[in-house]
DNA sequence: GTGAAAGCGCTAACAG
DNA sequence: CTGTTAGCGCTTTCAC
């Protein structure tokens, strides 16, 4: 049963050769019905299947696909890329592809990967995760003609940049949270977000901006900047909220920024509290498991769907269709917090 | 530069033959060593890579180890899988392998789906996650003498079951938390863990009644048992905390459990609050990021070192070495809530 | 429709 | 120490 059973022993018990079984298997209609019936059934009967290394030496697909995985997983943040890793590990399954793992320290680093991996192990296509600005990856896979999708969008200027990308436009998360606290009658609401540069930061800065210039606010002075991180939210939030006695939200780019945040919404501190009592709404980004344990608003991107999606592009790129791309839409979870 | 480079091409510029450049490269010891520094002087001049799919065709061994994923991530503690995953990625890479992935439901899906795997991508071995009593995986595996290591030790009685695994001494865990309960003056400290059966669940409650048998304590109606879960959590907690009024702290078998006890011992309860206040304390495991965002002190599992391990167990099995096995300590991280 | 031959890139075995 | 031969299991020609 473990025993090796080749397309050889296949095509000496249904009677025909080994060319046939092959036929049979790959390319079903070149071969009369009855014929292709019993091969299969012998197929099932040996429990045969085929051996993908001397497949690969022929054709030169593999059946992987490979994604790094970072290093040091980040805790909170962490949870997004292991929820898509999930979803994707079972939609390449359908697809009939298996991932393959690897990792990279940086840019250089993961290119160094990629021709390891390609020399080596051959993956039929990469999925890149963390998308940014100037992204060498995308143009050194470009450049050579390998297959690929990235799970972010290219964050650059250059029109010819052109592969299928998949992701969560979360501008339109940050806007609707940014409604959100509107509808509930906020008037001032503030943003915690990263430095400029980060793709997926200005987005998100975006999302809120455009929810406030809808309803006819300023949002001059509600912004702030911060590297990711609870104890950056917790403070940004605490300068905030003591310099503007009006806000009464915050909308946050991570739920990490929005933990710190609810700390301080949570357990008013006289510094800034000089005005009446304020309850301070927050809402975070990613919903990661932290928001739902603490019972923070979040906004919740669609990963497994998303995983799905980049595995159905990539399976159309693998077939030599022209790229195309998808922006999905995230929701708003609301918990206590908001 | 992406051009295919074959060991001829390598043999041919360095003036050698096809032979002499496999042997240089696998074998070195047989060649003279001028010899050898040409031609990896070539290699690296050309950039060749042995093709893995030609090499595994002759060896049999594919360099690559297959690990199982779980369909959904179910958030809290996923997060403990997906530290190890990150792991054993970089740890399989300083070995030379690379992680393959796959997804299957239960036992019997997760055999199928090795038999799949051998037969096609042919992994040179297995980790399998979440052993259990009367694994049939293993069963499996040693059946077909095909090399595997375990996160998570043999739970069964069989004295035969022999295979090398690594696991972290849960039972000390909860041991020193219960410990660091009792050094803090804790005198009633109950236990909330999982029903019975669940090899796992019953060791940390083990640790649990061993420190308080150490400490010449009656663990008599303080140990609860409930499905995992922060709602469990809380509604165990209050049942426990109003039914003694003399317990002072909780220990429990999961960050999940903890989350929900901690709501109670936060945000004291009429209920079970007709005695003089008390200050309950509560000790989860599993350290994840929800532990660290909440404050939680949580027992801490060193997956990074683990992972290593198990790789270090599997390399030495694939050289044909006996079993062995490791079970490695786990820490106290204090926080707030203890 | 079906079968025979060739060869993908590599390494184990053997000969020099 | 180095070179030659053979063949792993499969699929892509190309005959039949």
């Amino acid at each position: 049963m473990a025993e090796k059973v080749t397309i050889a022993d296949v095509a000496r018990v249904a009677g025909v050769s080994r060319q046939t079984v092959s036929n049979a298997l790959n390319t079903p209609e070149v071969v009369r019905p009855e014929t292709r019936q019993r091969v299969l059934e012998v197929v099932e009967e040996l429990g045969y299947r085929v051996n993908l290394a001397a497949r690969q030496m022929r054709t030169g697909r593999s059946g992987l696909i490979a994604i790094r995985v970072d290093p040091v997983s980040d805790g909170i943040n962490g949870s997004v890329f292991d929820r898509f890793l999930h979803g994707l590990t079972e939609a390449a399954a359908e697809a009939g592809h298996r991932l393959l793992l690897y990792t990279a320290a940086d840019d250089h680093k993961e290119i160094a990967a990629f021709e390891d991996l390609l020399g080596a192990h051959e993956p039929d296509a990469f999925v890149l995760t963390s998308t940014h600005h100037k992204d060498l990856r995308t143009t050194w896979l470009l450049d050579r003609q390998l297959p690929f999708v990235t799970f972010g969008r290219p964050w650059s200027e250059l029109p010819d940049v052109r592969h299928p990308w998949v992701d969560v436009d979360g501008a339109a998360g940050t806007e609707a949270a940014t409604e959100h606290l509107l509808a509930a009658g906020h008037r001032r609401i503030a943003f915690i977000g990263w430095p400029p540069g980060s793709g997926v930061g200005d987005d998100r800065r975006l999302g809120w901006a455009r929810a406030l210039a809808g309803a006819g606010l300023d949002p001059t002075g509600l912004s702030r900047e911060t590297p990711d991180g609870a104890a950056e939210g917790e403070a940004v939030a605490r300068d905030l909220l003591a310099g503007d006695p009006d806000i009464t939200a915050l909308v946050c780019a991570s739920d990490s920024l929005a933990l710190g945040a609810l700390q301080v919404a949570r357990s008013p501190n006289p510094a800034w509290h000089s005005e009446a009592y304020r309850r301070i709404a927050v809402i975070g980004f990613d919903d990661t498991p932290v928001a739902k344990a603490i019972g923070l608003t979040s906004v919740h991107q669609p990963l497994t769907e998303a995983a799905a999606r980049c595995m159905s592009l990539l399976s159309r790129a693998l077939e030599g269709s022209p790229p195309s791309h998808l922006l999905l839409p995230p929701f708003l979870v609301v918990r206590q917090s908001a």
